[in-house]
DNA sequence: CTGGTTGCAAACGGTTTGCAAGGCA
DNA sequence: TGCCTTGCAAACCGTTTGCAACCAG
């Protein structure tokens, strides 16, 4: 399961849960116990060859931690997720954070909501 | 249970979920079924007296919609938050965001997760 | 009488855990 | 044999829903 995993992941440009995975195995003929699945998301997490990702519903989703550091662009219509690239990222705020807060920062999370261009047509 | 709840929000500084207000007003003798509380944030929400925060865990938190627009950082060991207000915000993305994906945009949000003072001491 | 409020029990959906069984070196 | 992998069932936890009771104007 675990390769079936990392193509599905390679060839996946969007965020995915683990109920998205368990759908689209589905659909593929493969039908691993969803315990299975959470338990193989945890160790590629781990190998840190997936990395976590949170939008606005309580669910966690995953993608290839090889991937170019991004944020997203959530359209509150039809859920459609796409990659942005902000160029000088946030770098510029952490220093001002560690300054007033004095937190070790480690990571930070980015999303944008809003509509999508075919919903807003 | 309303004005309970809004006096609760007024004098809590951080965001809270649902079972964190259902424990603290337990420990002042007031326990409302859980279904009236989701039912009063949700009503309160709707008013626009709270807003939604999504932080790094699978939980809905709240907090009151007067406060100055701002973002989080939390601590990964003991889940403390603190406030950031960043000058100038992450409005400079948008427009960018707004040429590359044509979305329209509507909020975004913006944590950072790290370690803090008392943790790292 | 009516509308808004509350409680209870049940369901739901994502996620986790305990345990037993299977596969392979 | 021993370790890694898989499945199943049940639990867990935050959240939602249906329904009945209740209270106040």
């Amino acid at each position: 399961v675990r390769k079936v995993l990392v193509e599905f992941f390679a060839e996946t440009e969007k965020p995915s849960s683990v109920p998205d995975i368990q759908a689209w195995l589905g659909q593929n003929e493969i039908t691993p116990n969803k315990t299975t699945l959470y338990r193989e998301i945890a160790f590629l997490k781990d190998q840190k060859i997936i990395r976590e990702v949170k939008l606005s519903d309580n669910k966690t989703y995953y993608e290839l931690a090889t991937r170019e550091h991004h944020h997203h662009v959530v359209c509150v219509r039809c859920d459609d997720v796409q990659d942005v690239v902000v160029k000088h990222d946030v770098k510029q705020f952490e220093s001002k954070i560690k300054r007033t807060t004095n937190f070790t920062l480690l990571t930070h999370s980015l999303e944008f909501f809003g509509v999508c261009g075919s919903c807003n047509a």
